[in-house]
DNA sequence: TTGACTCAACATCCTTTGCTACAA
DNA sequence: ATTGTAGCTTTGGATGTTGAGTCA
C-alpha cells in the first residue's frame, strides 16, 4: 500500500536534522553524497580546495595533527624524565602494555589518515624503511606551525562493527599474552638461583625483623615488618639502576615517535637475560620490581608480582606483601614513585590522561604461580570509569574473563584471600555513587532516567539516591537540579502487547502499561487486526502501550478439539516459539507437510514462524503445518511417501537429459572414429566433440536432483485439558518411544490443565538451533544412496 | 580544566500475512 | 490452462552512538 505508506511520511512532522537534510537534497538537487565524492576527487587533485567545510578541516589535517602530536607527546615522555639518555642499539621487538580498546582506536584512525594522504600525494611519500625523510618532514612542519594550539578537527571514523569485533580479539589476545608473559616472570622470581644471586644484599638483622615471633605484640611485629619491607625498598631503590625503558602501552601503527622509543625500550628477555641482570642490578623498571619481588621471596616473604596494564609515568610492575600480623596485603613500589602502602595514589594515572588507563591489576602469587584480579584495591572509580575499558564491558566478556582467570586460579582459597575479597567487596560499595553524569551511563549498578532507553523503565521507582545535574542547559544561569538516581536492576525492559506475542507471551489482562512509547505504532488497515491485539491503540492513536515481562504470562493457544485445528484471521497458525503449538498438536516442519495433510484429509492451518521483507512488504514464512498428534506417524509416512516420489520423479527426469547427452555424445564419438579411420584424417578431429555450446559439459537445465529436506516434528509443551488427553497421550508416548523424542519433560509437570510454564529459554532455543527438541527422521535410506549414483553419471561423462 | 551539552553524521532497529506480469 | 516466481519502489522513520565543538 504505497499511496498510505506516503502519506504518513508527510504527515509525520519528523526531527529538524532530517528535515533539513531534506531541504538542502532539494536545493542543490544533488544529494549530498555525490556532492561529497565530488568534494573528494576535488580534494586529491588540489589539497586545499575542500568543496565543504568538513573536508576543508581535513585538508589542513597531515601537517597540524604531526605537529600536535610531537608537541604534546615530547614533554610528557616519561623516559625523558626518568631515565635521560638511553641508547639502544639493537631494536628487536619490544613488548608492550595492553592497550584499550576505545583509546586505540584514536591512534589507529589518526594512522590512518596519515597513510592515506600521504599516499593521495600531497606530502612526503612513505616508504617502507627510510623513516628519516618522513621525520625530517615532521621537523618541518613544527617549525611552520608552532603557533597554532586548535584542535584541528579529524574526519571522523565510523567504526564498522568488524572492526569492532577485530579490537575486542586484539583486546582479548593481548590480554592473554600479557597474563602469560607476567606469569612466566613470575616463575622466573620463584627461581632459587635467582634469589640466591639477590638475597646476599639483606642483611641478616633485617630478615629476622621481619619475621618477629608470634609472641610479639602485634603492633609490633606490624611495625617490626613494614620497617624492614621499607628498609629493603630504600637499599633497592639505591642499588638498582634504570638504564632501559620498559613496557609501554600498545600502540598500533609505526608513529615515528614510538618507532624511536621502541628502539630505546627492553629487549624480550630470556630467563639467562633475567639472571645476568639480577647480577647487574640494572634494567627496566619493570624488570626491578621483579627481581625486588624475587628479593622479597628470598627473604620469606609472602610476595605477589603485580601488573597494571597502564602507563609511565605509573608503574606497570609492583610487588605486593603480605604482613600476617596484619594480614593484609601491602603495595610497595620502590622504583617508580617510591611508596609504600598507598594503594589509591600510588599506582593509577589520573583521569585527565586520556592516554592512559589501569584496566587490569592482576597479581601473582609465588608458590603456586597463581593469579588474581585486584583492581578494585587500586582503581579509584572501577565501577564508574575503570570497567568501561575491559572486557567484562563487552557482550560475554565477563563469562570470557572469568573462564580466562579461572585458569591462573588457586585450586582452594585460602582464609587471607577471603578476608581480600571482603576488602575489594567493601571498596566496591564505597566507591557508590557517580559523580558525574556522563559516568551514570552505561554504569552496571546505577542508572538515571534520563539515559534509559525507549523501552526501559524503572519500576517500582525506588530512588537509590540523587545527583547532581550539570548544567541544566547551557542558557539558564546555574539552575543545578538534583537528579535521582536509580538501580540497575530496577530497569525492565518493555515491550508493546504486539512484541511480547511475537516472543509468545500475552499481556496479563489488567495490566496497565509501564510506559507509553510515542507513535511507533502504524495503523493497519481496518479488520487488520490481528486476533489477539487489545485495547492497546485505545486513548492516544499515536502512542503504544509497553508492558514489562512480569506482567506478560506465557501465551496458550486455544487447544486441539475434535481433531481441529484452531486459526488466526489469515486462516493460518503462528508458531513463533514451541510454545505457541497447541495443546494435543505437533508442529511438522516439511516443505511437503501442507499436501500431505492435504492427502490424508485431516484438519491442518499452515505454521507462521517469522517474517521477511521482500521490497518492503513483510510476508508470513510458513514452514511446515500444524496438525492433531494423532497425526503424527500418518505425516511422517505421507511425507515420506511424497519425498521418494518426488526424488523419484528427479531422478526420472534427470537421466532423461543425461542419456539424451550420453546418446549424442555416442554418436560424436563414433563420428570421431570414423573421420580417424579415414585414410587422411583431418586436423580437427582432435577436437572433443562433446562441449555444448557454452563450453560446459552439463547443460544448465539439467534437473536437479530432489533436494532432501528433514522432517522436524515438534511436539507442543502444552498439556490438553483432561478429557482429550486421555485419547491423545497414548499417541504421544507410542510416537516418542519409537522414536526416542526427548521433548517431554512436561508430562511430570505439577500444573495440571491449561499450560505448561516452560523455561522460555529452552523453548526459544529448540526453534533457533533446531535442537534436541525435536525429532529428526532419518527416513528414505534409499535416498541417501541416490546422491553417488548422480555423482557416478556425471564423472561418468566427464 | 572539566564536564555537560548540542550538533552532525552516521548505524541500527523496527517494520511484520502483496501485486503483477510472465514463463513453464 | 494453471501455477510458480521474479521483480517491484529497494522501505524509511525513529532511535542510538559517537566525536567534535562550545560553554560555563
Amino acid at each position: 500500500m504505497p499511496p498510505k505508506r506516503k502519506a504518513r511520511g508527510g504527515a509525520a512532522s519528523g526531527p529538524k536534522r532530517r528535515s533539513a537534510r531534506q531541504r538542502k537534497e532539494m536545493n542543490n538537487e544533488i544529494p549530498d553524497v555525490y556532492m561529497d565524492m565530488l568534494a573528494e576527487v576535488a580534494e586529491k587533485d588540489a589539497s586545499n580546495a575542500g568543496s565543504s567545510e568538513k573536508r576543508r578541516k581535513l585538508s589542513e589535517e597531515p601537517c597540524l595533527k604531526s605537529s600536535r602530536d610531537l608537541g604534546a607527546k615530547e614533554p610528557s615522555s616519561p623516559i625523558e624524565g626518568a631515565v635521560p639518555g638511553i641508547h639502544r642499539e639493537d631494536s628487536r621487538l619490544q613488548q608492550t602494555a595492553l592497550d584499550d580498546f576505545s583509546a586505540s582506536s584514536d591512534d589507529e584512525d589518526a594512522d590512518f589518515e596519515d597513510v592515506e594522504i600521504g599516499a593521495s600525494g600531497n606530502a612526503v611519500v612513505e616508504n617502507d624503511t627510510g623513516l628519516a625523510p618522513e621525520q625530517k618532514s615532521l621537523e618541518i612542519d613544527l617549525s611552520k606551525h608552532p603557533l597554532t594550539p586548535r584542535r584541528v578537527a579529524q574526519r571522523r571514523k565510523i567504526v564498522s562493527p568488524a572492526e569492532r569485533a577485530i579490537r575486542l580479539s586484539v583486546h582479548k589476545t593481548h590480554l592473554l599474552l600479557l597474563l602469560l608473559s607476567i606469569s612466566t616472570r613470575n616463575r622466573w622470581c620463584e627461581s632459587s638461583e635467582v634469589q640466591g644471586i639477590l638475597k646476599p644484599l639483606v642483611r641478616k638483622k633485617t630478615i629476622n625483623q621481619l619475621h618477629l615471633d608470634e609472641s610479639q605484640p602485634q603492633w609490633k611485629r606490624s611495625t617490626a615488618f613494614n620497617d624492614a619491607i621499607k628498609e629493603i625498598a630504600e637499599m633497592w631503590r639505591r642499588t638498582y639502576k634504570i638504564n632501559v625503558r620498559g613496557m609501554r602501552r600498545a600502540h598500533w601503527r609505526s608513529d615515528i615517535n614510538m618507532q624511536r622509543e621502541m628502539d630505546e625500550a627492553e629487549d624480550m628477555l630470556d630467563f639467562d637475560d633475567f639472571k645476568t641482570c639480577a647480577h647487574t642490578r640494572s634494567g627496566s623498571r619493570d624488570l626491578g620490581a621483579e627481581l625486588f619481588c624475587a628479593l622479597l621471596r628470598a627473604c620469606a616473604v609472602d610476595t605477589r608480582l603485580k601488573m597494571a596494564l597502564n602507563e609511565s609515568p605509573y608503574p606497570i610492575f609492583w610487588v605486593e606483601v603480605y604482613s600476617p600480623a596484619i594480614s593484609t596485603w601491602i603495595p610497595v613500589d620502590p622504583l617508580v614513585r617510591n611508596t609504600f602502602n598507598k594503594p589509591k595514589t600510588g599506582f593509577e594515572p589520573p583521569a585527565s590522561d586520556s592516554l592512559n588507563a589501569m584496566s587490569y591489576v592482576i597479581s601473582f602469587e609465588g608458590d603456586d604461580g597463581s593469579a588474581r584480579d585486584v583492581t578494585r584495591r587500586y582503581a579509584q572509580w572501577f565501577n564508574a570509569k575503570t570497567r568501561k575499558t575491559r572486557v567484562e564491558s563487552t557482550k560475554g566478556g565477563a563469562e570470557w574473563y572469568g573462564s580466562v582467570m579461572k585458569f591462573f586460579a588457586k585450586s582452594f582459597k585460602e582464609d587471607r584471600d577471603a578476608i581480600e575479597d571482603i576488602e575489594l567487596a567493601r571498596r566496591n560499595e564505597l566507591e557508590g555513587m557517580p559523580k558525574s553524569i556522563q559516568d551514570f551511563k552505561g554504569h552496571h549498578l546505577y542508572v538515571l532516567e534520563r539515559h534509559l532507553r525507549r523501552n526501559e523503565v524503572i519500576h517500582p521507582r525506588r530512588e537509590a539516591g540523587r545527583v547532581l545535574a550539570g548544567s541544566g542547559g547551557a542558557t539558564s544561569a546555574n539552575t543545578r537540579l538534583l537528579e535521582p538516581v536509580f538501580r540497575r536492576k530496577d530497569v525492565h525492559i518493555c515491550r508493546s502487547a504486539d512484541a511480547w506475542y511475537r516472543r509468545g507471551r500475552d499481556v496479563e489482562p489488567g495490566e496497565t502499561p509501564l510506559k507509553y512509547a510515542a507513535g511507533v505504532k502504524r495503523q493497519r488497515p481496518p479488520g487488520r487486526e490481528a486476533q489477539h491485539s487489545d485495547s492497546e491503540e485505545g486513548e492516544d492513536k499515536n502512542a503504544t502501550a509497553l508492558y514489562a515481562e512480569f506482567q506478560t504470562r506465557l501465551y496458550t493457544p486455544p487447544p486441539i478439539i475434535n481433531e481441529r485445528v484452531p486459526r488466526n484471521t489469515f486462516g493460518n497458525l503462528d508458531v513463533y516459539v514451541p510454545s505457541m503449538i497447541p495443546a494435543g498438536a505437533i508442529h511438522v516442519r516439511h516443505p511437503m507437510a501442507s499436501k500431505a495433510a492435504q492427502i490424508l484429509g485431516v484438519d491442518y492451518a499452515d505454521a507462521v514462524t517469522g517474517f521477511e521483507f521482500k521490497g518492503r512488504q513483510g510476508t508470513a514464512v510458513i514452514d511446515g503445518v500444524v496438525v492433531s498428534a494423532k497425526q503424527r506417524v500418518a505425516m511422517v509416512a505421507v511425507i515420506v511417501g511424497l519425498q521418494s516420489q518426488a526424488s523419484e520423479e528427479a531422478e526420472r527426469r534427470r537421466s532423461r537429459v543425461l542419456l539424451a547427452i550420453w546418446k549424442k555424445w555416442l554418436a560424436a564419438l563414433r563420428i570421431k572414429e570414423q573421420i580417424a579411420s579415414l585414410p587422411q584424417p583431418r586436423k580437427h578431429a582432435d577436437v572433443p566433440p562433446l562441449a555444448l555450446p557454452n563450453g560446459k559439459l552439463l547443460p544448465d537445465d539439467l534437473p536437479a536432483p530432489a533436494s532432501y529436506h528433514e522432517i522436524v516434528v515438534v511436539e507442543s509443551p502444552n498439556k490438553l485439558p483432561m478429557a482429550e488427553a486421555v485419547e491423545a497421550v497414548p499417541q504421544i508416548a507410542a510416537a516418542k518411544d519409537e522414536d526416542g523424542c526427548l521433548f517431554g519433560d512436561e508430562e511430570n509437570d505439577p500444573v495440571g490443565g491449561g499450560f505448561v510454564p516452560e523455561p522460555e529459554s529452552t523453548q526459544s532455543s529448540a526453534l533457533i538451533e533446531d535442537g534436541d527438541d525435536e525429532d529428526r527422521l532419518s527416513h528414505d535410506p534409499d535416498e541417501d544412496e541416490a546422491e553417488p549414483e548422480w555423482l557416478n553419471e556425471s564423472l561418468g561423462i566427464d
